[in-house]
DNA sequence: GGGCCGAGGTGTTACGTATAACGTCGAGGC
DNA sequence: GCCTCGACGTTATACGTAACACCTCGGCCC
């Protein structure tokens, strides 16, 4: 057994430990190679052992085949030497990695950075850990996520919106969520969705109620289930009223891109929308300043809706009245849903409610008998 | 890598999951044991080569070791087993994994979100992958990147403000750069820095022009190095000017927060600032609310600078007058400063220019003599 | 015809880990 | 005295890849 290792025991007081003024300020111990990283099997011989014991020791699985002793003088050598698992090894011996990628059109939308943070969330709990691919934008011409994370992957969890990376998503084979996606659409293992619609109807019956009839539609110039949604939605909500109508303008998702439409759209002849429906936070910024520049006060002269609610939504004023979307679960469920997959589980079907969130922005149509319509209910959630 | 992929498949090709109908969309082509995935050796069978001839043309080191004739051969073969190499191996073999870890507060901060953008563009066109730990909040109680990071890394890109995790990098002895940190600071192999004071004395220079003389500085709860600079530069522009004061209040980063304590601020007794400088655009919009609820109109009778230039500070009105950060920037040189380090060339030592952004939130102090000080230039960057 | 060369490959190894399969050793049982 | 048996480890692989060293063979020079 363990060969009382001690090299220079007898040698009393040997010019090794001498040789070593030792600079480094990771202490590579003992009888580590100078700068390299130690391996397990570098803390093996520290301690003594065999490399399979040091495996077993670290790997909280000796339990019962390693005395407590050994395993502690296991531990306490690999902590001395600074050692860390090779996780590129460890990642081939196992066949997994416990990492998944998360593909998101871009992180600096504040929705995805919070589907992000639930997803690492849930992820670390499970001692997964998760890689971001933000696919179209910023990052050049690389459509390609597997590419572009580099790290092994045991399974992808997918925005609809990211639509440029999934065909090679799919060829891969990797085990796929898609989050707010056509639930048609075959080929995922696991869907994690939103009540879009249901927000929509939300937002129509809430201006609807307010008396307002004549609407504009701000959509973002983004082919996606989601705005086709929305758009079905709102004409079928809008539509279903004698005298109601809507006119949906599209343009880019910026709030300087919004407030330009809007301005067209606003000045333009015929008889003036009174209530804009906006497919983000963003554009109905947009469409506010839009308003105030051409002297519409809202919600007197106009009302506007957002959607999202993001942080954006009551940082400006009017603060907006906009659909909650719980993010953050979006991102939990979808590695909940992705870990069910890998575990051979049945993934749960999920699709999260959303609610209106009655803010400042929206009130009832101008010229409207006071009365005659239920006012806003400012912050009744909120 | 692989999904799980199930262990030692004992059976065979086992009843484990009869659930697998699957019209599997990859071809698991000829040889292969059916449901893996391909290796370069599955592809060398099926191409009739050896290995290392399939390793050499997909490595694309082939030129004048093999015909082109065989390598179009394993092209095409791996293209039709749909071959992927295994990166945990490659990682394994090769030593390293092309691969950073960025470690900041949280990703739903917008500066943070472009600083990563920045990152992962410059690491998509050297071959590199980024993975994002995001350290404090939201992720739950583990404070070291390293056991949330599954992947095996070769270097690491850290936020000053992500203070807590700091510890643990240090010691793991990889590669650290690190952004907007104190100089003074040994222990990175490189650092990014942002001339913040520059910034805070062009926003006191603007203000002071202006003829402000009573200051609040609203900063956020955090210790930080760059919280701390900027507090002092601050103190320094405003202390050199006779009969100029500052007072500082500190809080949460939101901009519930901000409202609230500027509220409290304003209303305070004494002599009523009139201006207030802002450690965030964020906080600048809080106290724009605060303002309008007392009735104070921005800039007439109170001026407002915020910091950062997020999205936020032109979507409020009046839009913000405020110092662009150039994040994206911040995160392209991180990542090209860890490429040198990674390739032992001496990083650049960098410090990047901000910029003041005159828009609508400043103007000259009430009761000022019109004329008698020069006048605010909206847009004059923008 | 022997030697050499380059083109076109192949055999083999090592990377660091996890784990299945296999010792060894002293204490008991019979 | 032999066998068994648990406690405590060890030995020996295999994971998939990249790359070094080697091999073969036809052509060509002298």
């Amino acid at each position: 057994m363990a060969d009382g290792q001690r090299p220079p025991a007898p040698g009393g007081g040997g010019p090794r430990h001498a040789t070593a003024p030792e600079p480094e300020p990771a202490p590579p111990g003992d009888g580590v190679p100078p700068g390299a990283r130690p391996t397990s099997r570098d803390v093996a011989r520290a301690a003594g052992v065999s490399q399979a014991t040091v495996s077993l020791v670290l790997g909280d699985k000796w339990r019962g085949r390693v005395s407590p002793g050994t395993a502690d003088t296991v531990r306490d050598t690999a902590r001395s030497l600074g050692y860390r698992p090779n996780l590129a090894a460890r990642n081939l011996r196992l066949g997994h990695t416990r990492t998944a990628l998360l593909v998101v059109p871009a992180l600096t939308h504040e929705f995805f950075a919070r589907v992000y943070t639930g997803a690492a969330a849930v992820a670390e709990r499970h001692g997964f850990g998760v890689v971001v691919y933000p696919s179209p934008d910023g990052i050049g011409p690389a459509k390609d996520p597997f590419a572009s994370a580099r790290a092994a992957l045991d399974g992808v969890i997918a925005s609809s919106m990211a639509t440029d990376a999934l065909t090679a998503l799919r060829a891969s084979g990797l085990p796929l969520v898609m989050l707010d996606s056509d639930p048609e659409d075959r080929g995922a293992a696991a869907r994690v969705n939103l009540a879009i619609a249901d927000g929509v109807r939300q937002v129509a019956g809430h201006l609807l109620d307010l008396g307002h009839r004549r609407y504009l539609h701000l959509a973002p110039a983004i082919d996606s289930w989601t705005f086709e949604v929305r758009a079905r939605a709102l004409a079928a909500a809008v539509g279903a009223v004698p005298g109601a109508s809507v006119r949906t303008v599209r343009g880019p998702f910026t709030v300087d891109a919004a407030r330009e439409a809007a301005h067209r759209a606003l000045t333009a002849p015929g008889p003036r929308p009174t209530a804009v429906v906006c497919d983000g936070d963003t554009l109905a910024a947009g469409v506010c300043k839009a308003a105030r520049r051409l002297g519409l006060r809202v919600p007197e002269d106009l009302s506007v809706t957002g959607f999202d609610d993001l942080a954006l939504a009551t940082a400006v004023e009017p603060e907006l009245t906009t659909v909650r979307l719980p993010a953050e679960q979006v991102g939990e469920r979808g590695m909940h849903a992705l870990l069910a997959v890998l575990d051979g589980r049945a993934p749960a079907r999920d699709e999260l409610p959303v609610q209106l969130v009655v803010r400042e922005s929206t009130g009832p149509v101008p010229g409207a008998v006071p009365g005659s319509v239920p006012g806003p209910v400012p912050g009744s959630v909120r």
